[in-house]
DNA sequence: CATATGACACTAT
DNA sequence: AATAGTGCCATAT
């Protein structure tokens, strides 16, 4: 059972557009909880969607045993720098990469990519 | 209640 | 630029 804080941070999530990343410290910060940007992460890692669940868009993939559209993939962290995935780091890259989201020198640059501010 | 953990962030080297 | 140490916070045990 997923608590009230992960929850919380699901729902943030459920707003990033495909093509954008938002930071897990913006997560955070969108939450009233600014410092709480570590929590963010463990939330993300015990998400009970799938890492395929990319987008509602995703939806009807055959590969996809969709539960909900959470982007997980789309949460990196604040220098620009990709951060882990529970499904591999490699797996993750590719997602974003697929989305029109350009990692150079591994990172991706925020000023042009990051949802909101 | 006390510790340990981790998809992080910052600062100081 | 790259590394190491410190701080943070929700959860798990």
């Amino acid at each position: 059972m997923p608590t009230d804080f992960e929850k919380s941070v699901y729902e943030i999530l459920k707003k990033i557009p495909k093509g954008k990343v938002i930071t897990y410290k913006a997560i955070a910060r969108k939450l009233g909880k600014k410092s709480s940007y570590r929590a963010v992460g463990n939330a993300l890692n015990k998400n009970p969607y799938g890492y395929f669940a990319i987008s509602s868009e995703a939806i009807g993939n055959r590969r996809s045993s969709i539960r909900g559209d959470l982007a997980c993939h789309r949460v990196i962290k604040s220098n620009g720098e990709v951060g882990g995935f529970a499904h591999g780091t490699k797996r993750k890259i590719k997602m974003l990469e697929k989305e029109g989201i350009k990692i150079e020198e591994g990172k991706v640059d925020l000023k042009k990519f990051e949802f909101d501010l």
